[in-house]
DNA sequence: ATTACTTTTTGATTAATATCAAAAGCAACG
DNA sequence: CGTTGCTTTTGATATTAATCAAAAAGTAAT
């Protein structure tokens, strides 16, 4: 079970945080463009991907859709700024295919913490690892050009550019679907 | 103390607690452009800054400085891709003005993790307030204008463009220092 | 295959921002 | 003061990417 697998990565799993989880995490599939999180709803749930792809999004102030990120087998996804502090969030949340995920409210994962405080440290992780990403985003908006970051994307996820559409990538690079097709073309 | 009135606002603490910080946050002063962490080094603290503002950069493949970002009073702050997992860094930290920091080392830090579980909150306060300020800032890089990041670091910190220099919050919003100029000069 | 629909590409033009270069402003120092 | 060194502004030009519009390519259902 991937989920293990991953917790176990982090933490060392007893039989009872075992049984906690299972318990507590509950699996169910879900079918391509199913919404995980609708934009103005507080977050019910904290989600790992067994099996898909999910992207965040939200809609700017003109209405364009805007891609925030793509999550992929292995990750645990939430909306960071709604699941933790209960206030709703401007983003939403779909699946880009069919897949299965684990999801867990925020009332058994915080019981879960309070049972198990080294989950505490799943959850540090978890926060950490999106922080690093987030940070090499940063950087890459800042002073790379639109090719630099096509190259950087086509580096690290090779595969999302196969998984999705076009138009939802470009908004992720910070460009127009137009400019992303020219530097598909380029070369 | 403000350390400890930050603290208290996320955690309650006890007289047990309050001895363990006031033990190992270690109180310094530093005066301006004293270097706080230099780049290609491993972080070894954790700071929470009384008074003072610290600028975290770094140099691109250009070797052009650039900021990623400003903190100040009520901060804790580390390079946190290297001092949570002792990885050196890219980034460096400079104080911008004379100013007063506690520092807690890592082994510190976790020592008083293990000791006082609830503390395990505090960094996942840390972190969450990191990744939300970082979900902003690439929101902001994605699709809005020069001058639309300008108004909005004027809203929302006003005071850091009287405390530091303009080349670096130039570099801050992702444009050139000219085309700051050309915005403040604008209206 | 045919139609309807969606996604991607191509083209022409415009707008935003970078770059390069130099001038102006400001602060510390002798 | 006047010089030196830094920061900020101004100007002219080049580049990048956005916008608007339409054509082409795919996809799915009939």
């Amino acid at each position: 079970m991937l989920l293990l697998t991953e917790i176990a990565g982090i933490i060392p799993i007893t039989n009872e945080i075992e049984a906690a989880i299972r318990d507590k995490f509950v699996k169910c599939d879900y079918m391509k463009s199913e919404c995980l999180h609708e934009a103005g709803k507080v977050a019910k749930d904290l989600y790992f991907i067994e099996k898909g792809l999910v992207r965040m999004f939200y809609h700017n102030d003109a209405g364009k859709d805007i891609t925030y990120g793509y999550y992929t087998e292995g990750d645990f996804i939430t909306v960071p700024d709604s699941f933790f502090t209960q206030v709703p969030s401007k983003y939403h949340m779909e699946m880009m295919e069919d897949g299965t995920l684990y999801a867990i409210t925020l009332s058994d994962f915080n019981q879960i913490l309070i049972d198990y405080p080294v989950m505490q440290r799943l959850e540090n992780k978890t926060l950490r690892t999106f922080l690093l990403k987030a940070g090499e985003r940063i950087t890459a908006l800042q002073f790379q050009s639109a090719q630099e970051r096509y190259d950087t994307l086509m580096d690290n996820q090779p595969s999302i550019i196969r998984r999705v559409p076009l138009g939802t990538i470009a908004s992720y690079l910070g460009i127009t679907q137009e400019t992303l097709s020219r530097i598909r073309g380029r070369k």
